[in-house]
DNA sequence: TGTCCACTGGAAGGGAGGGCTT
DNA sequence: AAGCCCTCCCTTCCAGTGGACA
């Protein structure tokens, strides 16, 4: 028999029952727990969508992990089954769009309207047609038959931050223009304030109704919990204390299912791993620690190469004893990076975006500040692990030359 | 009280790179 | 091939600014 590396890993028995994706986000259970009050509100306002009318507008508000993506999906799910049921008086058609990830004009339009068109040679490029035509397409091969599309914009504060807000614009408008279509869109966002940057009219079109999502508290997230690993592994396998405990970190935290669900899968992954045959909360605090790790190697390792060097000139200073920069010292260390690594030097206007995209991902923390006389500038400084960041950063082969490189503080005043 | 530092962050625009149309 | 369009990444320009110091 051969062997190979995989041996002692294939053979370790599995801690779950079955399928893990039942502990993923992604993972859409046939009852939502908690969310019957924001269910029932919606359907009833989509409900008219099945009768040919069309449902007002709708705004969903909360935070991260709370249950309105799963909700939208969830409803789209029992619409499917109401038209498969065939008791619905007319054709809807629920669009699913995720602004996170389709985040331009062009392409939100584009996914929406490749959504009517079967033929693939008619369908709309990924890019190349001006937006208009788009538009038109789209506005064409949705008016063909009498329908309802409900159009989900998920994360859409993430949109409208980036490409403001013409195209919600247009959707809200399109209805004028339909003869036989009726569209409504339901915007999914964890943001409150991004209205305000909206048009008025935009603003009071989008948001004919309001809905919040309150975060979960840990009663509620023990029930999730519950619901998921019941599904997830046998009895036995969870002490009695783990769902409990993963409960109470992440309600103290922000009340986030997604992130109390990654909680428990990692930590059952961890214990399968240890081929123990329980998971106990020894596990659950190493998942914590794990996933906290995880989060910032992923987000610093896909950083672009111009990024890094920042970064890496911040952790350098730090190992230099120099914690707290202006964004003037971290330029300036980055252009000795950039000559030791042959790298293209950006400008100086163009690290402070990058800093405050730094800032944003809660890699640094920067915050303006005036130093009198001094000048008026950010001070910065990093949120992450030295060592273990540094690592990751040096892992990219146009960084290789920096790998025994040090700086020191004469060379921060250059 | 006014000055002045070292930026901040908005605006405008360029150009490369993707792709389509004619 | 030439002429479009859109997005991304970047530059240049510049008015604006919080607060220590004279």
């Amino acid at each position: 028999m051969t062997t190979s590396v995989f041996d002692k890993y294939m053979d370790a028995p599995s801690i779950f029952k079955r399928d893990r994706d039942v502990l993923r986000p992604s993972y859409i259970p046939d009852k939502l727990l908690h969310r019957d009050e924001q269910i029932n509100q919606i359907a009833s306002i989509l409900a008219t969508a099945l009768k040919g009318e069309r449902p007002s507008n709708i705004l969903i508000f909360g935070k991260t992990g709370t249950g309105k993506t799963a909700t939208a999906k969830y409803l789209g799910k029992e619409i499917t089954k109401v038209l498969k049921a065939g008791s619905a008086f007319q054709e809807v058609v629920y669009v699913y769009i995720n602004c996170e990830v389709v985040d331009t004009q062009y392409g939100v339009l584009q996914n929406i309207g490749n959504r009517f068109i079967d033929n693939f040679n008619e369908r709309i490029p990924p890019t190349g047609w001006s937006t208009e035509r788009v538009y038109n397409i789209l506005w064409k091969k949705m008016d063909t038959s009498p329908k309802v599309v409900i159009v989900v914009l998920d994360e859409v504060d993430k949109f409208v931050y980036k490409s403001g807000d013409d195209m919600l614009y247009h959707l809200t408008k399109i209805n004028d223009d339909f003869e036989n279509a009726k569209i409504s869109l339901i915007g999914i966002s964890n943001d409150m304030k991004f209205t305000e940057l909206l048009d008025p009219r935009v603003r009071s079109r989008l948001s004919d109704e309001k809905i919040v999502f309150p975060p979960y508290d840990a009663g509620q997230l023990k029930d999730i919990l519950k619901q998921r690993a019941e599904l997830a592994f046998d009895n036995g396998i969870l002490a009695d204390e783990v769902i409990s405990l993963c409960a109470a970190v992440e309600a103290h935290e922000q009340g986030d299912a997604r992130r109390a669900l990654d909680l428990l899968r990692v930590a059952a992954e961890i214990a399968e791993r240890n081929r123990d045959q329980e998971v106990t909360e020894q596990h659950v605090y190493k998942a914590k620690n794990k996933i906290e790790l995880d989060c910032v190697i992923e987000a610093v390792r896909t950083l672009p190469v111009q990024s890094k060097l920042i970064l890496l000139g911040i952790l350098m200073n730090e190992e230099a004893g120099q914690i707290k920069l202006t964004t003037g010292d971290v330029y300036s260390t980055y252009r000795i990076l950039c000559r030791k690594t042959g790298l293209s030097m950006v400008s100086q206007r163009r690290v402070t975006d990058l800093i405050s995209e730094l800032d944003m991902m809660g890699i640094v923390s920067a915050r303006v500040k005036s130093f009198g006389r001094g000048g008026r500038t950010k001070e910065i400084m990093a949120s992450v692990p030295l060592m273990e960041t540094k690592r990751v950063i040096l892992k990219d082969s146009m960084l290789e030359p920096l790998n025994e490189f040090k700086i020191n503080k004469q060379m921060t005043l250059l």
